[in-house]
DNA sequence: AAAGTAAATGAACACTGTTTAGTAAAAGCA
DNA sequence: TGCTTTTACTAAACAGTGTTCATTTACTTT
């Protein structure tokens, strides 16, 4: 039948329209302050319609999840593959660093608010993505064991140990936790880069 | 004049009246789906009397602030002070991740979001309460150090690592971001205990 | 008692996410 | 072709939100 194919592709499409145009505004001025209306106005369609595509507003965030990760393993993976383990370990970490402060919005989609995660039971299937972003460090983390870094410890608990810091050095930044003990915008941002050199150095000392 | 003194004494009466309401309400359904109009009703006042007293919904939950910080500081300053100073490091990391997991109303307040930044320019006064339990951090981080761990750090920078690590592994946890990789709640809490022990071990090790 | 002041109200404003009854166009079938 | 059924969409409504403001109530001062 080339009409349902038809029809199909189309609801496809709708929905990627609807998806980007929610993606935009969403990155533009944030989750919260974007409205069903505003995406609504922005495909020129009613908002009634946007619920016979997606259950609700959770699930149009849930669907920006999958290119969210896209995004980060595309820059986890793209790291020099001459380096030493442990200073990819470094440049994955800045990378990382770099990716949160680049897409503001898409990390605290990933890693922050609890709407997506609520959206579906996304227990195995639908975490991959994230699963993915962190097989990459726990491939860096068996690597950095082998030439003696971290060596004593699981590799699940020291990868978890290293996204943990990273991730909560990003976020004490992001959410102005940091501005408080400093001077300027830039002695924040000093601070935490000494931290994570702090961490690194920490790491590369317990070498056995 | 003592007309106006009762007057004075009355407003302040009101404004803790309002704050004790709204304390009671965001603890126990959360910030966001506390209305003002939850807040009116628990006083048995009008919506609009709360803005006689309260700039907005923000300046209410600021007020709040102190009383969180005070309670972070209280646990964390109930150490045993015969215990050694990396003991009692370790004490104090399981403090903290007590006090997030028993208060994650109060510690998304403190530590996660954005609205209270923005009600003040909290620059220096109202971020004494964070200073002074960021100090008993740092306090302890100086004496471990004078037991020769982290020694080679400056003790900023040694402190916000540590606590950049723990307020990442409470807040992955807290988001719901390690169930994905575990089969049961406790396995994620277990997994975060390890991690963190982990990262303990890792400043054990490099006693100099 | 009258005038003035301060406090509290309740309706209104401009929004929000979401549901639903009704409509118009397209598709299937005779 | 005409007729029915299915699909896609919309406009309006619902129940809420934070916030403002003219109006009323209560109290204090003259």
């Amino acid at each position: 039948m080339g009409v349902a194919d038809r029809k199909e592709r189309e609801k496809e499409e709708m929905k990627v329209k609807i998806l980007e145009a929610a993606k935009k505004l969403f990155l533009g001025k944030g989750f919260e302050k974007t409205s069903i209306r505003n995406i609504a106005d922005a495909i020129e369609y009613s908002p009634g319609t946007i619920y016979l595509y997606f259950k609700d507003k959770n699930e149009l965030l849930f669907n920006l999840h999958v290119e969210a990760f896209n995004g980060l393993t595309r820059e986890l993976s793209n790291i020099d593959p001459e380096l030493s383990p442990i200073d990819a370990l470094e440049v994955m970490g800045e990378q990382y660093i770099k990716f949160a402060f680049e897409n503001p919005e898409l990390y605290e989609l990933m890693f922050v608010m609890e709407a997506p995660m609520e959206s579906l039971e996304c227990k195995e299937e639908v975490w991959d993505d994230g699963m993915k972003a962190f097989d990459l460090l726990r491939f860096l983390v068996d690597r950095c064991q082998k030439d003696g870094y971290l060596a004593t410890y699981e590799v699940d608990d020291a990868s978890l140990m290293i996204w943990s810091f990273v991730h909560g050095l990003v976020t004490l930044k992001s959410r102005k936790r940091l501005d408080m003990f400093c001077d300027s915008e830039e002695d924040s941002l000093t601070r935490m880069m000494r931290s994570f050199n702090v961490f690194l150095k920490q790491i590369k000392c317990g070498k056995s």
